[in-house]
Order: C-alpha cells, then structure tokens, then sequence
DNA sequence: TTAAGTGGGTCTTATTGTCGAACTGAGTCG
DNA sequence: CGACTCAGTTCGACAATAAGACCCACTTAA
C-alpha cells in the first residue's frame, strides 16, 4: 500500500507534513541554509545513502523549495539553491530548533549550540507570534475555522 | 536497515525532526489539539491504521509530549492528554500553518481554514521573531555556532 | 596515453515501516 | 443470551530506507 499523502488535505499542518515527513527532509533543508549547494557536500555532510539524498533533493526542486542549477557546462555540474519559498521555510525550522532546544535535552544537559545574530552577536531565541497583534501563540487563545 | 536516528544529534532541529519525522505525528499532535482524547477519536478522526496509531501515540507518550490516563476503571478506558512538553509543541505546528497557508496553495487557490482569536475573533497570523529583539527570523542575519 | 580522481548520480539487496482488514478481550446494555 | 463499545494486537502485502557497488562524462597527473 502506498503511503497516506496529505498534499490535498483542506490542513496546512497536513500539508507541510506531507512535504517536510519524509525522513531527511528537514536535515536537507538545514544544510542547504547552511550554505551547502552540491550532492556531494549534502552527501558527505550528512552521510545520507545517495538514492535517498537523489530522492530528496528531486522532491524538493518538484516542490519548488530548491532550484536545480548548471554552473558548468563541461563537465556538467549543478548546484541546488534555495528559492523563495524555501528560504521563507527558515521559519519552520526555526521553531523546531526553539522547541527541541527547549525541550530534547536532559535536566542538567545543555544543548551545545545556539543561534546568534550575525551583527550584533546577541543571542537569538526564535518563538511564534501573532504577526497582527504581538501575543505570544498559545494553545488556548487561538481557534482555526473556515475562512470568511 | 534500521532508518536512521537523530535523536542523539548535537542539533535541535535534527532532535526534532527525529520525533516528529514519522509519518502522521505532527497530525496526531493536531488532533490532540483539537481536542481529541480517546484512540477511537483519533483513529475515525484521522482514518489512520490503528497499529500506526498505537505505535505513534506510544511514542508520544515515551516522549512525555502526551500523558496516558485511565479515566474509567470498569470497563478499563484510557485517554491521552496533553502535557506541558506537549503543549508548547503548538508553536511549531503554527509556524507549520504560516508557511503551509502561505506556500502550498496554488496561485488564485486559497486554503480554506484560518486561525482566529479565540476572544477577539480576529484573525491571527503566526509569524517567527527573535524574542529578545523582536525582529523577524530571516536567513541571512543568523548564524548557528557553540554555546558560549 | 593510460591511470586515477571527481561530481552526480543509478541499481541492487536486505531490512523496516505502513496500510487495511480481521481478530481479541474486557466489560456493558437490552 | 447476543450485540455493541473501546482499546488495542496480529497479519500479509506493499512501500520506503540503508549501505554499498556500479556507471559515465569529464579532468588532471604520471
């Protein structure tokens, strides 16, 4: 049987679970706003077998996240560079990074990394907001409905 | 081969996408949301197979991102509840909403639900800052790098 | 001019994971 | 008694992942 897809579903959550589920996929992500661009360097840097890394980076460039370029003709070499949306995917990645920091370590064990804002240095500590009114999102305040 | 673990990663976003990478999670954590509670709730909810969903919410459970309660001894009936760990999960499914709802709809094509003020009614928008500075999380102006 | 190397993959085999449906089992209801 | 409910477990078929071998177009070193 084929894996339940969620890419139709009436959910963003369920949508961006169909996309970003697949084992890897976050972890690819990542590197490539490390900087990564070739499937060697994601290759090496993640020691992902290379029909999966293939598989992934060919998903992400259908889904329009990444951009399969030529930057050598002869011989052929491409680049994989991210695109709008998958720069404005940051975001996602960022909360996952709040939250596991926050959470996916032992009392007493400290996450070894952090982020920082590359001017000024300071410490970074993404969380999700109410773009409209600046509160905090909590479980509680917040219901989803159909759009009017 | 056994697929490949990311639980014990130095990166929170490698910690978290190995918990949430399997396929249905973050729509079973949706659920909980919502405000199911019981397996059946879940399983007629989401259609999903209920060896999967055992397996899933077990997992949840080990995590200590739901908590199993017997609520009724005779006939023995259980419910999963949210915890705080849980809980403070809904601020990465928000930011998987924002950038679902704002990516993975076609041109002309909108989704169809939208998240609003449980109070107010306004409609609420997640979005991704620095809790520190308040400026919006973008690629460019962060970088990652040990605790100092 | 052949040998080894590099980038970007494909192919194969073995193992895991997922799906759907059927089954179990304790207890309740009529 | 038989039917029904909740909360799972078990099963066989099929899909996804891992690891490594292989391939091909070119380039560089000997």
């Amino acid at each position: 049987m084929r894996r339940t897809r969620f890419d139709a579903s009436e959910c963003p959550i369920a949508r961006t679970t169909d996309l970003i589920g697949d084992w890897w996929t976050p972890i690819v992500m990542r590197e490539a706003f490390i900087g990564r661009r070739r499937f060697d360097q994601f290759q090496t840097a993640l020691g992902v077998s290379r029909g999966v890394l293939t598989q992934r980076l060919t998903r992400l460039v259908d889904e329009g996240l990444l951009e399969k370029r030529c930057y050598e003709e002869r011989p052929p070499r491409y680049e994989y560079l991210l695109t709008d949306k998958g720069r404005s995917f940051y975001s996602v990645l960022m909360a996952m990074w709040r939250w596991g920091d926050d959470w996916l370590w032992e009392d007493g064990e400290e996450s070894a990394l952090e982020l920082y804002d590359r001017e000024t240095g300071a410490r970074v500590r993404p969380i999700v907001i109410d773009e409209n009114t600046g509160k905090p999102i909590d479980v509680g305040g917040i219901m989803a409905g159909a759009r009017k």
